[in-house]
RNA sequence: GGAGAAAUGGCAGAGUGGUCGAAUGCGGUAGUCUUGAAAACUAUUGUACCGUGAGGUACCGGGGGUUCGAAUCCCUCUUUCUCCGCCA
């Protein structure tokens, strides 16, 4: 959510901004400043009634006191009258306030000034490339052969279970998921961040605060006997950890990591690109999150890109990263790198995280702040980025290493897996 | 799930329906004293909205109500604690 104050000082530029976004709605902003304008001005109206109104009810107070009970009727006959006007204003207030939120919630987030436009994610910008794409012997096959082949994970089974795309995981297929949660939980621990383990269902607000409501309901599981909302990333728990806080300048950063489980509902995604484990409803994540000083967000950036490229390099997998445009942004993000893994059965790049930084969209709902040298609260920006999405790199990680004997397991998780070798 | 008790500022803990945004203690911050520290003393110490400012307004778990006036009375929801039941 952008802060009210600087829609108010920055229309023009914040339509210009949207534009890169193809932002179409942008008459929101002229409509969310009149509304505003309203609002202050019938706060103004109401608080200077009220105040007449405890001025006369606190003579009252002293007239009875006294024992005048006459001159305290009279006021009391004149206060009765504010008191309806009162409650029209207080009324009138109230809608007013929900209907500049109503808009405010509408507008997406501020792309950066390196946010180039475009459409897709054929615009995205290609920042950083590395690794080697491999050679693959002639029968090579995609994942989804080779998890049936080796028998370390059913689609089918799942489907018995539960429906479609809720994969079930077994034998070695089931230890290379634990090892690579414990591998890149390690790594982020050694980072520095502080390792949490979240509910997994989130309530209302919580969701309202990372904007994964009202903008994307529909790709939430709503448990609605309690209403609550299946995580579809430990991104939505871990930042809400924070919520209301108020922090100390010299507690910034604050890291956090969690691995969770992620349930996402994909609704409208099917074909022939959502095989195998390109894309299901649930999967494992570790997810690294930082809250930080405003002027430390960029860096903290980088640092958490250059985290997730080094687990890449780690794994021996090739990936590039790229820079979104503007029209494949987030609803919330301000700057967003995505890190890419070539499949090499597939011939197809797949996404594994995404790195952004939400600046202060976030901590604006979340109300996170800190308090400045003038002792004042401030808000902090917020970030997060997977580190990382476990099915694609699995699916990677099958298919770039498989030989005639077997699958080869990367050096750097060999001693997580116990096993060097799936065959 | 059943019965009872409670919810007040960072924490602890007062609060009679009428200057209560709220006593007091602890903690925090600044200062005095000290070579330094501790102790002691003094002052200060919530958040948000509106206003150029003076200042105004709201908030004592959430929502609603009674009243000229509510932290204080009523209704309702939520949460926590204790006891019972169930259970990994």
């Amino acid at each position: 959510m952008l802060q009210l104050n600087f829609v108010r000082e920055n229309a023009e530029h914040i339509k210009k901004k949207l534009a890169i976004r193809n932002f179409q709605n942008v008459d929101i902003v002229d409509e969310l400043i009149e509304v505003d304008r309203l609002r202050r001005t019938t706060q103004q109206k109401r608080d200077a009634q009220l105040s007449e109104s405890k001025k006369l009810a606190s003579q009252i107070g002293q007239l009875f006191k006294q024992g005048k009970q006459k001159e305290a009727d009279v006021l009391k006959a004149k206060t009765t009258e504010l008191k309806e006007s009162n409650k029209t204003l207080e009324h009138q207030l109230k809608l007013l306030e929900e209907s500049v939120k109503d808009r405010l919630v509408l507008l997406p987030n501020i792309p950066h000034d390196s946010v180039a436009p475009g459409n897709s994610d054929e615009d995205n910008v290609e920042v950083k490339a590395g690794g080697k794409i491999p050679k693959l012997h002639k029968d090579a096959t995609p994942h989804w052969d080779l998890m049936e082949k080796y028998q370390l994970m059913s689609l089918e089974l799942g489907t018995k279970i539960a429906g479609a795309g809720f994969p079930v995981f077994m034998g070695k297929g089931a230890r290379l998921q634990r090892a690579l949660v414990a591998f890149f939980l390690d790594k982020a621990t050694e980072a520095g961040y502080t390792e949490y383990i979240p509910p997994l269902l989130v309530n209302e607000t919580t969701a309202f605060g990372t904007g994964q409501l009202p903008d994307k309901e529909g790709q939430m599981y709503h448990v609605t006997g309690d209403n609550l909302f299946m995580i579809p990333t430990a991104e939505v728990p871990v930042t809400n950890v924070l919520r209301e806080a108020i922090l100390r300048q010299e507690d910034l950063p604050v890291k956090m990591t969690a691995h969770s489980q992620c349930f996402r509902r994909e609704a409208g995604s099917y074909g022939a690109h959502v095989r195998g484990l390109n894309r299901v409803h649930q999967f494992e994540k570790v997810e690294i999150v930082q809250v930080t000083h405003p002027t430390k967000s960029y860096e903290a950036l980088d640092e958490m890109v250059a985290h997730v490229e080094s687990l890449l390099q780690d794994l021996e997998l090739p990936y590039r990263i790229m820079r979104l445009c503007g029209g494949d942004l987030g609803f919330t993000s301000v700057l967003t790198y995505d890190f890419e893994v070539y499949s090499a059965a597939q011939k197809r790049w797949l996404e594994v995280s995404s790195v952004s930084n939400f600046e202060t969209f976030q901590t604006n709902r979340m109300k996170i702040r800190y308090r400045d040298d003038n002792k004042k609260t401030q808000l902090t920006h917020s970030l997060n980025g997977s580190a990382l999405a476990l099915p694609r790199i699995l699916a990677a990680l099958l298919e770039n290493n498989q030989t005639p004997k077997g699958i080869k397991i990367p050096k750097a998780l060999q001693s997580y897996t116990g096993f060097e070798m799936i065959g």
